[in-house]
DNA sequence: CATCCGTGGTC
DNA sequence: TGACCAAGGAT
């Protein structure tokens, strides 16, 4: 029988880590960086509370969109203690329209937690910091790096796609995740450790893009194995995804004499969790007939449907949604709660739920 | 590990 | 236009 042969792959951990790899690009940093209301100027020691918020803000969601939402947090809760002692109504609907509404039930626990049973303070270790809601890895790793200099490696999707690059690797994600992790990790400065984390995330979101990286102006274009095969454009590969089904459902836009609009508010945990919508029947692959719908309708009424749908992608399905609108003539007991016209901005109503008020302010005008 | 969670930008 | 995907976490 035969021995098997030895495996010529490399481990990762005698992967040979560049010299002066993290110098390099500390240097690329502090001449390049863009200036964002979370990042410190000065050398002023960073605020844990304001790198938490932004780094929870930051999580699958761009900076672009982060900013006006982390300006205005600040502005209502300066510190820990008032986001705290803030209702989580509030906090949800001043979240909505950002999207992964966990987060803010989590981010809202969590500051209870820190304002409560942890004196105010957030823990100073990635071991502390994931324990707390909404706090996982790479959170707990950005957050002990850039708010206490600990040497923690924060591995996000820019990380892994830089480092698959500049060590070639070209096992497809999930799968080479800890092997990406430990590199990153191998290569993480003790000196600096926080505006290292920010600097390699920063290279994945500008020169070393998904797609087009812009080689030529990286500071480790000289040191990146993709580069020299010519390969970086096609790193990292990823795993084939499924394609996303359609789900379809009729909305019940109620309104009262007053103009009033019924809401209700969703279940506190899974899809939309916790937020307010337009009541609807259950979102199904089968198209409904409005007949069949009305078993779903909040209330009694003469419901006619509106012409056309509104669409909206969520990450695992398309969702198309009729309007069916109606008249409360009474001002009897339904279940939800009424909502004046003006005061809609106001609630956590998720942009889908958004979009059916458009489309159906819309039909009716 | 796989799946579920939003949204907006990009090509 | 459809597909990709972004400073991920919870289960």
């Amino acid at each position: 029988m035969l021995a098997p042969m030895p495996q010529a792959r490399r481990a990762p951990e005698s992967a040979p880590i560049p010299k002066h790899a993290a110098r390099r690009l500390l240097a690329w940093y502090d001449a390049s960086a863009r200036e964002l209301p979370w990042r410190e100027r000065g050398g002023a020691p960073p605020d844990p509370y304001r790198v938490w918020l932004s780094e929870i803000m930051l999580q699958q969601t761009r900076v672009a969109a982060v900013v006006p939402y982390f300006a205005e947090f600040i502005r209502r809760w300066p510190t820990v203690e008032a986001l705290a002692a803030a209702p989580l109504d509030e906090v949800l609907a001043a979240w909505a329209g950002l999207g992964y509404y966990a987060r803010a039930r989590n981010l809202h626990a969590c500051a209870r937690r820190v304002a409560g049973e942890l004196g105010g303070k957030f823990p100073a270790t990635e071991e502390g910091l994931c324990a707390l809601p909404g706090i996982g890895p790479y959170t707990a790793a950005a957050i002990a790096a850039i708010a206490f200099g600990a040497r923690a490696a924060a591995v996000d999707g820019n990380v892994l796609r830089v480092i698959a690059r500049l060590f070639a690797v070209e096992e497809p994600l999930p799968a080479a995740k800890p092997r990406l992790a430990a590199l990153a990790k191998a290569l993480t400065p003790a000196t600096r450790p926080g505006d290292y984390a920010q600097a390699i995330m920063d290279l994945g979101a500008t020169l070393c893009a998904p797609r087009d990286p812009d080689c030529g102006a990286c500071p480790w274009r000289g040191i990146c194995a993709a580069r020299a095969r010519g390969i970086a454009a096609r790193l990292p590969v990823r795993a084939a995804k499924r394609t996303r089904p359609i789900r379809r459902g009729i909305a019940f836009w109620a309104q009262r004499g007053d103009g009033a609009v019924l809401l209700r508010r969703r279940p506190d945990s899974g899809l939309l969790g916790g937020m307010m919508e337009i009541p609807s029947t259950p979102w199904r692959a089968e198209p409904w007939e409005l007949d069949e719908a009305l078993d779903a309708a909040p209330l009694a009424s003469r419901w006619r449907l509106l012409p056309g749908t509104v669409g909206h992608d969520f990450t695992h399905f398309r969702l198309e949604l009729a309007v069916a609108a109606g008249r409360a003539r009474e001002a009897r007991k339904v279940p939800g709660e009424w909502c004046a016209l003006d005061e809609l901005s106001a609630r956590a109503l998720p942009t889908l739920m958004r979009k059916v008020t458009r489309h159906a302010l819309a039909s009716l005008a």
